[in-house]
DNA sequence: ACCTGAACACCGTTCAAGT
DNA sequence: ACCTGAACACCGTTCAAGT
């Protein structure tokens, strides 16, 4: 008679598949194991969720928005946009670091994982696309920020993916292009 | 009595890999699908193979033994340092392009993905580490390769997942990037 | 209106039995 | 020595039946 009382949610269930992930990896990530979490049983979820690829997708969105505000925060740090530029390559280093999986996610290169709206990902790279405009130019801006975010991306795969060598000084290695790429940049003509 | 003669190879398995994954995708990839294509039945597989990551890792690394060969044809064609950058990062564009799940395994930044051998990416990587020998000079040879390897490689995974907005010039900004990466490079003193 | 058990199709993997 | 069918545990997903 009287309907049952919800005995979840969405954030939660997305919450759920985010602390999973982290813990475990992706394939740790089972329509079982998100529902056991939240207590209830796997076919409760396609409630609220589409499937299991619908529910990485709102787990990378949800790690897109927290790196949105990571990156916003670490943008009002400094007026010198050298200084802004290296306060951003660190803050997404960080962030990354913080979360491994979930980082992934956001631009996993594999043509079936399910990944993060282009869209919400443009939007948390806003920061970046100011520094570029600061430092290139408007009319260099978008090249400019393409290369800082390839740069740091690659980076940041590339090290979370155990690609360089033992005893490699890795985070010299960073500050190097850091310097080099914030260098390059400034000498361009600004418009 | 007669023993049964071998009605596969690991080659052939491991090619059946690579094809059906740049066909389908990875999850394309199932001990079934490569059985039926090599003319056999799963179980089988696992004489010659360890089960299904291995046989990811296995494509990974054929996939990587290519790259290289590519990347060494692209290094000899000029003699200046500049004009190799640029033919290495289009033939590492192109090939990626032209084998997209297969490249998207070489770096395959989720941590449960089976992925190829560092060392062998780093032995694909020797073009790209003497042109940066020649532009930055020895003492900054590493990190200015670990750039530019960066650098190329966060460009195509952006591209390939679609992280560029529709109706960007995503050339354009790939030649930003060279000529801005290579300037930059040798400005560094040599040593 | 949400939840559940049961069921289905499909995985990866193991293994005893064939030749 | 290689191959196979059968079996097992475990997936994602659907759905009728409960409250």
């Amino acid at each position: 008679m009287t309907p049952t009382p919800d005995r979840t949610s969405l954030p939660e269930i997305v919450a759920a598949g985010r602390n999973i992930i982290e813990a475990g990896g992706l394939s740790g990530l089972t329509m079982q194991s998100v529902a056991e979490r939240v207590g209830v049983r796997a076919p409760s979820l396609y409630k609220r969720v589409n499937g299991r690829d619908a529910l990485i997708a709102l787990v990378a969105e949800a790690v897109v928005y927290d790196l949105a505000e990571t990156l916003n925060a670490a943008s009002t740090s400094s007026a010198d946009p050298l200084a802004q530029l290296a306060a951003l390559a660190h803050s997404l280093r960080a962030f990354a670091h913080a979360n491994r999986d979930g980082y992934a996610l956001i631009f996993a290169p594999a043509s079936d994982t399910a990944t993060a709206d282009p869209r919400s990902v443009a939007a948390a790279a806003e920061p970046v696309f100011r520094v570029a405009t600061q430092l290139a130019g408007s009319q260099n801006a978008l090249a400019a920020a393409r290369t800082i975010t390839a740069w740091a991306n690659g980076f940041i795969t590339m090290e979370l993916g155990g690609n360089f060598r033992l005893g490699e000084d890795v985070d010299a290695a960073f500050e190097f292009g850091i310097t080099t790429l914030g260098a390059a940049l400034a000498h361009q003509d600004p418009v």
